[in-house]
DNA sequence: GATCAATGCTGATCTGGATCAGTCTAAATG
DNA sequence: CATTTAGACTGATCCAGATCAGCATTGATC
């Protein structure tokens, strides 16, 4: 694939617009691509080589677990997404990395990392952009366990994730192929598995979007966009911001 | 007051140990001084001439509203953090952010941190450290929303604030004074005014905390932290992390 | 010093979502 | 091909916390 189709570019693209020099410089960024099985913990503890990742194909989730045994899932990574970039720039991280599906992952060093933001000003214009999408994609998420109900948090969830997969390529018009489990987005909204199934059966009863075999369909976009009080406008747009 | 004493150089003094170049640096950063009354609601939004913030004196939170009417408050910044400085980077920031008390805060901007930064990489070290707790402690908030009881969450609240006040000097032994009301701890944690009113109650009843007339005393520490599932790690530490 | 707005506090009642205890289906595994 | 196992799905019951409807106290304002 070449790097103007990557899900990566794809998307920094839709922040800034960028030169073939500022793809080419993201394309040196790649050092190497590692395959991960699901399941299979992604850990950088204890690591002295530390690296960050863009996925380039598949979903990954980051969570914490609590001592009493339950978890929350506090973001998902898909395609075009960093992984790990904030465990290695500062040490943080206490909080659990792992692929919900067979996942591919370019590998980036921090000094390559610093470099391209030298030589491509534009670059890391777009990449604090995406940054700074994610960091309010997860007050988003705050705020909607907070003061949301069940129904509104899955409608917002879902609308946020169609959100970001089109701008990576990875949805249609109609909806999107989604590899969580129902106990997957319990962990995500602060619910049991028992009532996310309940909820998905409402949507799909009102007649606003339909959940089945790996698939989100939206049968009244606007309706739903209605009810979870989405706001388009911080992800919703078509054209660079910053031409 | 002299830099040294100054809440900000102490907080960063806990990461990393700051000699007098490092701090002179640190004061060089404060361009003037400002004052905010509460409520009179602190925007970036439109002003040509942003900058950020370092707060020398009282409380402020940074919240969200809801269609629907409801409040969600994400975060708040005592005296050594950061305000809008993330507002100032990207472009972001569709939440409020608003003085819960008067506030003294001195601005700072973006270029005079760059410099800084090039400066004292020690200074620029423990920005980020302390960044990226701040960082830490939202994604915790969130998820205690999502997987702790009422409790639990007040709980673990109180305990984080006490960690962070402590740092900069600003609680002691027995515990701190405390601006909030019962209304902003239930925007906050998720719950009704009510409730919150109730489990104060339940933490004082059972001989763990009291919170009265702005005033929070720890009577049983190592119960509340049990009974939270606080970690004491990230915000437990005396001396700085790098000498 | 009367009035009013905030804030703290309380009992009674209601409800959204958890929990318990399953069934059903499809895909993986021996 | 029989058997686990993971996941979707369901009804019955329970409870944490919301909501409603107040009262009490304090401090600000006229």
């Amino acid at each position: 694939m070449k790097i103007h189709d990557s899900p990566l570019a794809r998307k920094l693209g839709a922040f800034v617009a960028l030169s073939d020099t500022d793809l080419g410089v993201l394309s040196d960024l790649f050092v190497r691509r590692r395959r991960f099985a699901p399941q299979m913990e992604i850990v950088f503890e204890g690591q002295t080589d530390q690296s960050a990742f863009v996925v380039a194909s598949g979903w990954v989730c980051s969570y914490k677990l609590l001592a009493t045994g339950g978890r929350q899932i506090v973001d998902f990574q898909i395609p075009g997404d960093f992984l790990g970039l904030r465990s290695v720039l500062f040490r943080t991280s206490d909080h659990n990395i792992e692929p919900v599906t067979k996942v591919e992952a370019s590998e980036i060093t921090v000094s390559d990392l610093i470099k391209a933001f030298r030589d491509s000003p534009r670059l890391a214009t777009a990449m604090l952009w995406a940054a700074s999408r994610d960091e309010a994609m997860v007050v988003e998420h705050l705020v909607g366990l907070g003061r949301r109900d069940a129904v509104q948090r899955m409608a917002h969830f879902l609308l946020e994730l169609y959100a970001r997969l089109r701008l990576v390529g990875l949805a249609d018009r109609k909806g999107y192929s989604c590899p969580l489990t129902q106990y997957m987005l319990a962990d995500t909204l602060g619910l049991s598995a028992v009532h996310v199934n309940r909820v998905l059966r409402q949507l799909r009863d009102d007649g606003l979007c339909t959940f089945q075999k790996g698939r989100v369909v939206f049968d009244d976009y606007d309706g739903l966009v209605k009810l979870a009080g989405f706001d388009r406008a911080y992800l919703d747009h078509e054209g660079p911001l910053l031409a």
